[in-house]
RNA sequence: CGCGGGGUAGAGCAGUCUGGUAGCUCGUCAGGCUCAUAACCUGAAGGUCGUUGGUUCAAAUCCUUCCCCCGCAACCA
């Protein structure tokens, strides 16, 4: 079985914030869950480089745009690796290869290609094509005068796929994810599609179209491509892994990018005679201490800041338990420092810690012992089932849904350490306790498992604690043996 | 009258289809327990379920009036 799954480029035109890194962790969760789950993974990001804005950018600087691309792109890299993203690429859309890739599927889509004017209100000052709908009293919205201007570009056929992507919708009802966000794509195209301006002649940082002097893709074509560069694409070698990764491939995009991903990339694909995704998953944003993130106002979350301030694991973790996937929400200090104190040092911290202290105290070795009562029983039956009760919510992207799953079982781990009270136990029933403390290994190695694709390096932690491999869900089958175990350390140390 | 979603305890939400004592998580207060960075247990406070009128033995739930909030409304990377 095979899992593709993919990040958006991001535009280099600014730095990476915190919203670049929540969706980058997003689809690296979703890559970490199907590898462990023995799928083949291919994982992919990168960055979106061409374009008037970036042209302009690099001038405005004093930079070559080469060089500023180079340096742009790096900083999205390096978000990438502080995030411990397990991406397999980075797919650069200066590259050579998403060029031959973007120029292929060009000529694969060309009969639905034609040539025509576009026209619309262009701000000479901003370089570029206003919104109609926000030119107000002949202004740009940022002031500058517009004017009518008409331009030669090729069109593609959008409107032809109409009835094509409404069908695919239908007979595909989780295409697009979350069903609100389903919706208005369906409204959206039912309301009526227009052809799609693809190519501009009054910029060049752009990947030229074949065969046509003067002209460079625009914007679409060139960015939705990166996709299918990074398997590939045009390689006839590599067809068989293009058309399987994509028909398993989950896309996770920010909710400002969802038409692009919903309406245009099915429709180039079904050009192109090309398989579609399983899965456009739209995200939602983020607010900064309840206000919009914004460089005037200064609250713009940067992840590097924020990672070094609470720790990694800490902050992939807030992001995913604080808020429902899909949904808005608001990033705060209080809100991340209380979750890391309850959630992780009280909750999994402390479990952790008071049932392999436990162990030490009574000489750091596991009797294992399998022959449980109803109430080990019970927990054991819970941690063995945990990853199959969370599959099904990952496969639908819910993200949140799954860590309240782990939660679960850490509570009534803890729970079941205060019920059947093994510090006594260690004075009285022997025998019992080390069935105690079998099923509490069961249910601390199914939490590390859960954990796994949320927070790597904690997961990992715990593992090791209770000499775990830890590298496939399908370990968790296997019975423990007689152990000992190291003296832990702490999880989650609170600084005062 | 463009399309759609929503207004339920301090916060965030479920419940509305298939009417029947208003629920979950977190927070607050009091007690119990304590192996541990503690958790758990017991109890308590807190809601006229946006508004108006209606149907009904009974309405958060069905019908109706009005108010408010939020998405989408195409070239936005």
């Amino acid at each position: 079985m095979k899992l593709c799954v993919t990040t958006p480029i991001y535009y280099i035109n600014g730095d990476p914030h915190i919203g670049h890194a929540y969706a980058s962790i997003a689809a690296d969760i979703l890559a970490r869950f199907g590898r462990l789950d023995g799928l083949d993974v291919h994982f992919s990001t990168g960055t979106d480089e061409h374009g008037v804005k970036v042209a302009r950018s690099a001038e405005s600087a004093g930079i070559d745009v080469v060089e500023f691309s180079n340096t742009m792109s790096q900083k999205f890299r390096d978000m990438s690796d502080k995030i411990n993203m397990s991406y397999d690429d980075f797919v650069r859309t200066t590259e050579k290869r998403h060029e031959t890739a973007c120029q292929a599927l060009w000529r694969m889509i060309e009969k639905d290609i034609y040539v025509s004017n576009y026209s619309g209100w262009y701000s000479a000052r901003d370089e570029e094509y206003v919104n109609e709908s926000d030119v107000v009293d002949g202004r740009a919205p940022s002031g500058a005068p517009v004017e009518w201007m008409e331009e030669e570009s090729y069109f593609f056929k959008l409107s032809d796929y109409q009835d094509k992507l409404l069908d695919w919708y239908e007979k595909n009802p989780d295409f697009i994810l979350p069903a609100s966000r389903r919706n208005e794509v369906i409204s959206f195209v039912k309301s009526g599609l227009k052809d799609l301006s693809i190519s501009r002649s009054r910029f060049s940082w752009g990947i030229p179209i074949p065969e046509l002097n003067g002209h460079v893709m625009y914007v679409w074509i060139d960015a939705l491509t990166n996709y299918i560069t990074s398997l590939g694409f045009p390689d006839p070698a590599s067809a068989n892994k293009v058309s399987e990764m994509m028909k398993n491939c989950v896309h996770i995009v920010g909710k400002e990018i969802l038409r692009f991903h919903a309406v245009y990339w099915p429709a180039f694909l079904m050009s192109a005679g090309l398989p579609l995704p399983k899965r456009i998953y739209a995200h939602g944003w983020w607010t900064s201490e309840k206000q919009k993130m914004s460089k005037s106002v200064g609250n713009v979350v940067d992840p590097h800041e924020i990672i070094d301030t609470y720790g990694l694991d800490q902050v992939r973790y807030f992001l995913f338990r604080e808020v429902k996937f899909g949904e808005d929400g608001d990033f705060s200090r209080a809100a991340i420092e209380k979750r890391v104190s309850f959630d992780l040092a009280n909750d999994l911290g402390n479990l952790v810690q008071r049932v392999l202290a436990l162990i030490q105290k009574i000489g750091g070795h596991v009797v294992v012992n399998y022959d449980f009562s109803d109430v080990e029983r019970k927990l054991f039956e819970n941690s063995r089932s945990l990853i199959d009760r969370i599959r099904p919510l990952m496969e639908r992207q819910e993200l949140h849904a799954s860590l309240g799953i782990v939660w679960e079982l850490i509570a009534e781990s803890n729970k079941f350490v205060n019920d059947m009270r093994p510090w006594e136990l260690a004075k009285s029933d022997v025998n019992k306790l080390h069935k105690v403390l079998t099923a509490l290994c069961e249910s601390i190695r199914a939490i590390g498992f859960g954990l796994a694709p949320f927070m790597p390096d904690t997961s990992r932690k715990i593992f090791d604690f209770i000499n775990v491999d830890g590298k496939l869900f399908s370990e968790m089958k296997t019975n423990f043996v007689d152990q000992d175990f190291r003296e832990p350390f702490t999880l989650f140390p609170k600084d005062n």
